[in-house]
DNA sequence: GGATTGTATATTGTGTACAATATACAAAGA
DNA sequence: TCTTTGTATATTGTACACAATATACAATCC
């Protein structure tokens, strides 16, 4: 939460809004907690102009809900909100990689291999983060081949509302193999231009994250 | 512009938000157009904090764009920006009359054919802004027919980008019989169930419309 | 005892002053 | 004349002060 001087030189609400965005995403701020101006300016060491414009942002972006004269607290996420979520992601997940094997061209293809071998690589080791990273990685060349910016955009904020919970996911190592198995034949149906194939294989991979992330809440809700 | 105080008692920042928004949407501030602080605070009566917070928001819809220590400008519309968004757009709206087939109600059947009738109703007259808002409607109420509010609201948002051509779209008379056709189609599809004809049907709709307003662009730039 | 009203406190909402920076334009030098 | 540099001005970025409101809790009345 503190040292936000890593990107010092951009104004400070938007650091302000990346670092509680990765608060939030990280579980560090809990669902429901209220997020409290005076409280945040002290501690991230600013005033609470930017404080605020950060809030206003993460509103729009679904993180956080705001109560007139009340303030913002962290959005919980209930299972119909996630799965109202996951029911438009899915739908343009299959888009993505429908417009991949229309448009995708050499250069891209070869980013896309890349990725996939390094997410490969990586998920034989035992470092979370970076398998998430990678994940994220292999998903953007995705994106990146379909030629518009656009719903890459939506995608990646549709996601990034169920983050926290994938980074469990990711964690839980004895699923990794079939995730290495599911990116492979996403990739190899998209190198084949085989739409129906990418499509199919892409909705398995969604809903095998889908059941694990509902166990979460099912489980947690269990507390 | 003016007149905010019709909505007074929701914050000032909300106020400017939906008058700012309006004005975009209208073409009262054109594309490119920028957006400065302290004109504004004078032209709504309110500080500059209220129209700094509504920048950002706006912002994040994708109305404006910002510049750091620029300030902020209307987006202005590419083909390409446009091709794009509509392109996830209509992935959208096929899986909310998908949707629509399999979930909806009794209730909703009945508010969809009320809303359809209203529409065609008003087809028949002149004003341009009534008929835009009976249109959204009928929308609206396929997209409550899905159970899914996410998904509207996203939809609702990406078509709010291109509101301002679209009402230049309902303008032209000659297209009104045609439109009342296609949603008549829609609406019988989604009565029947048929999944197959209603996301046929809709992407007939959208891709008219498409066309339209690809048209309108070309001939502005043409000035 | 329970309900109601009043009051203190915490928190957000708004306005405004000052700082930092970008832009335009003029002046000076080659 | 062209380039460069300096300076004035406009505009955004940030901090802070005050106003408005909600919340909790205590005091009062029935």
């Amino acid at each position: 939460m503190e040292n936000y001087m890593q990107d010092a030189f951009l104004p400070l609400r938007d650091v302000v809004f990346k670092t509680l965005r990765q608060a939030i995403l990280t579980g560090e701020l809990k669902p429901g907690e209220r997020l409290m101006e005076i409280h945040l300016a002290n501690k991230l060491g600013v005033s609470r102009t930017p404080i605020r414009e950060a809030i206003r942002q993460l509103e729009l972006e679904g993180l956080v809900i705001m109560v007139p004269r009340k303030g913002a607290q962290v959005a919980s996420i209930t299972e119909k909100s996630l799965t109202d979520v996951l029911e438009v992601r899915l739908a343009l997940e299959k888009l993505a990689v429908e417009l991949a094997c229309k448009r995708i061209n050499y250069d891209q293809k070869e980013m896309l291999k890349e990725k996939m071998l390094e997410f490969e690589q990586l998920a034989g080791t035992d470092d979370a983060s970076l398998i998430a990273r990678a994940d994220v990685a292999f998903h953007d060349a995705i994106f990146d081949s379909t030629g518009n910016m656009r719903l890459g955009q939506m995608v990646n904020n549709l996601a990034e509302q169920m983050y926290r919970y994938r980074f469990e996911y990711i964690k839980d190592k004895s699923g990794h193999e079939k995730l290495v198995l599911e990116h492979r034949q996403i990739y190899d149906a998209i190198i084949k231009g085989d739409i129906e194939e990418a499509t199919k294989q892409i909705s398995v991979h969604i809903k095998n994250q889908e059941a694990s992330i509902i166990n979460q809440i099912r489980s947690e809700k269990g507390n």
